[in-house]
DNA sequence: GTCTATAGATTGATAGAC
DNA sequence: GTCTATCAATCTATAGAC
């Protein structure tokens, strides 16, 4: 106790705080009160605000970004082994479903995939970005072996409407039902990646021609 | 000038600032410097800062909206002449164009596009999402009557991606550019409007069963 | 209608006791 | 390490002169 039981319990509450209202929406006081500590101890232990935001990010996401290596690795080896080409299904899976479903499982708040579903999809600063970099590189990069014939522009737009679909999937579940009245919306991640799974692969593997001449 | 003059320069102003960084991350000082009117005028016109925020939007969704209408209608009369349903595709790119295209076209300024897109995916605010509601009931209604053996939650959820696709091809287009280190992303309308539409019919048409049972 | 000046609350950060 | 008390800056909103 003490050390770092403070410092996780700041983590947690930056987390969902974040998460939840964005990060000029949450204020120190408001943070360190929901943590249970003191205003200074965030100064203490990470500086300053924004280097919490950032100590968020980067004490949860290489341990995410190195499942969704692995999973890559095996498909890519049962590809191989199978002499053939890794499919484009399978890259989108390898990635999403630890995106999804091990954030879920680690704690089981929605914070973390909350707070970074909202980085996937907000434009706001930099900083932001930089911490989503790393699932854009291995998407596109991952995709470009699949999909050689695809022109990058087009496969770097698709990546784009990738983040924008997950990213939807995983923030503002509860406050998007409320907003559009509807409790249709199911929560379980097993159904959300399924839905999501689907919509993406179909996505991602559209017809470049079916849509040259719009209207 | 004068009234109207002000009015519509203070309005500009919350676009673009609102549109670029936030509701929270923009101060009434910022947004009155930037407009070249002094602090007080914001309060005389609008009220306060949250009013202003709305009246951004409603000043220029009705218009919108009116558009995609428009255009639906249009397309059903189309159809009903050739005596058959309306496709997925073209109620997508009656809803989806006017949004991309007749916004880019009305200023120039990419402020409203990137404001409406931020909406359209922040997981935010309710005062946010309520102006987006309007797009949401629209997709929803208008694709149920194309695709009436889809799953209503099924259907919820695509809608829910297609808005994540839609909002992520307009906002942040320059910041992730520079964010992703990658200037292949093309930002005339009309090639993302292509892009979009290609990527979102085929989501939203996937076959259900394809990824029914994942792995 | 438009301004300056300022009130009143809240912010992020820190100093200093323990 | 942890706290309270407080600083300096910034915020939204408003009062009052012109």
């Amino acid at each position: 106790m003490g050390n770092l039981d403070v410092k996780e319990r700041i983590l947690d509450a930056a987390e969902t705080l974040f998460a939840c209202q964005g990060f000029h929406a949450t204020s120190m006081r408001n943070l360190t009160v929901s943590a249970g500590v003191s205003l200074a101890m965030v100064n203490y232990y990470f500086g300053s605000k924004e280097a919490l935001f950032d100590e968020v990010f980067e004490s949860r996401l290489p341990a995410l970004i190195k499942v969704c290596r692995r999973n890559l690795n095996v498909a890519r080896d049962d590809a191989h082994r199978e002499r053939r080409q890794l499919n484009v299904d399978e890259i989108l899976y390898a990635i999403i479903e630890p995106i999804l479903c091990y954030l879920e499982s680690r704690s089981g708040s929605m914070g973390f995939p909350t707070l970074l579903g909202r980085a996937m999809i907000s434009p706001m600063t930099v900083s932001e970005k930089r911490h989503v970099k790393p699932f854009f590189f291995l998407l596109s990069e991952s995709l470009r072996e699949a999909q050689p014939n695809l022109a990058e522009e087009t496969l770097l737009w698709r990546v784009r409407f990738a983040f924008g679909a997950i990213g939807s999937a995983m923030c503002g579940l509860e406050e998007e039902q409320s907003a559009f009245g509807r409790d249709d919306f199911s929560c379980d991640a097993y159904v959300r990646l399924r839905m999501l799974m689907t919509f993406v692969v179909a996505g991602m593997e559209a017809n470049v021609c079916c849509w040259s001449q719009a209207k």
